[in-house]
DNA sequence: CTGAATTCTAAGCATGTGCTTTGATTTAAC
DNA sequence: GTTAAATCAAAGCACATGCTTAGAATTCAG
């Protein structure tokens, strides 16, 4: 018997102590490395459309390993939306999590959306959105995982208003609660729309969406 | 050979003078009542969720019917999601489509969206919004469609603020199709929203999309 | 009734699916 | 070097998938 370490090196000193046999093979990849690979496999492709072997390709490891690290296809999507989570937090919301973020900043985020898909790529939405649409409601482990990642959006969102309050922007009475439900429901929207509907609409949208607090 | 006639029984007979041959079997089912079928197989399950053989077991029919009247299982989506519009037309929007609705029936139909969910039946959202998550975008034939359905309810929204600015219920210089494009984007929203959120989220949503009106 | 056209039933096809097993390879304490 | 544990690659498993085929059943003009 043996305690397994995963892919922390170090730890395998820290538990030396508790070991009784000899060290095996090394894992020669970073399981987080590869969920990330995993993840923008789902993205693109939605839940069913993502095989297995799709899957050993893009992340680059075989079925045994994916299989060993995340015991199922069903627990590497769950744990591909937690993992989305922390990547737009990282790299899509970032100017929106910072500190003071205003409304304006919310203005110049939406507006950049529409800016990306005039671009020519192909806007593939919203991994959780898309999720939603997708897999049936009964599936309670991914439907907790979509309502945390909606909590997520909406907590920043509530944030975006409080600053906007505190920075004199709008009426220091507007229920953020009620505000930040709307702008969730807005994005929401816009994760939809954005897949299909012409620019000048997306625009429309959001124009009119944020002047609610005028 | 002969003229084919599908399932118009009258048909054979004012055809009856080009044919030259015995006429064959009669099909035993409406192609019509067994689209609307499977219509609501995608809508349950979704498109890659759907297999031929659920299909064959809910349309009452078996796989070489449904081969021999709509080619292909992908086909068979398109044609469901033609249906669709016209199902939703007759049974879900019935009560907006009619001459003169207002905002105020808009307020009660989303209204009364939140209350049929809370009555604990499972909320599968809009065919159409679930689909333009699930399909990728490649898929021109389905993509058109999911845009003629998307333009079909503008127009309904449309007329609703035509019918509004009328009734003097608004101003009579709100910009019609920019609101409609924010009331199609509200309801997109809605049909995420919808599947996930609880209900005070939801009516919170509502009643900050329609204060822009006042 | 006969016969040709069309439908239906049901079996079958090749391929794709999620997942498992096998056996060779690598690791590192002894 | 030896040895045991964990890794890896590759083949294999049972079953599901979209679609097709073969043959029996039905229809109706002649």
């Amino acid at each position: 018997m043996r305690i397994v370490c995963g892919d922390l090196a170090i730890s395998k000193q820290l538990l030396s102590f508790v070991k009784i046999e000899p060290m095996p093979r090394n894992k020669s990849y970073l399981t987080d490395d590869v969920l990330e690979k995993a993840m923008h496999v789902f993205w693109n492709n939605g839940y069913e459309q993502t095989s297995v072997r799709l899957l050993e390709k893009e992340m680059g490891i075989n079925q045994f390993s994916i299989y060993s690290s995340f015991t199922s296809k069903h627990n590497l999507f769950v744990e591909s939306l937690k993992k989305y989570r922390e990547y737009v937090n990282k790299n899509v919301y970032n100017d929106l999590l910072k500190p003071g973020a205003r409304l304006k900043d919310l203005e110049i985020f939406l507006n950049h959306m529409v800016e990306y898909k005039k671009q020519g790529k192909e806007s593939k939405g919203c991994l959780v959105v898309n999720s939603t649409g997708e897999i049936n409601p009964m599936d309670s482990e991914v439907t907790v995982e979509l309502n945390n990642y909606y909590k997520f959006i909406k907590e920043m969102l509530k944030r975006v208003l409080e600053n906007s309050i505190e920075a004199g922007d709008i009426s220091a009475d507007t229920d953020v609660n009620k505000y930040s439900d709307f702008l969730l429901g807005v994005m929401q929207g816009l994760s939809v729309g954005a897949k299909v509907l012409p620019g000048s609409q997306i625009r429309n949208i959001i124009k009119v969406s944020l002047s609610v607090f005028k």
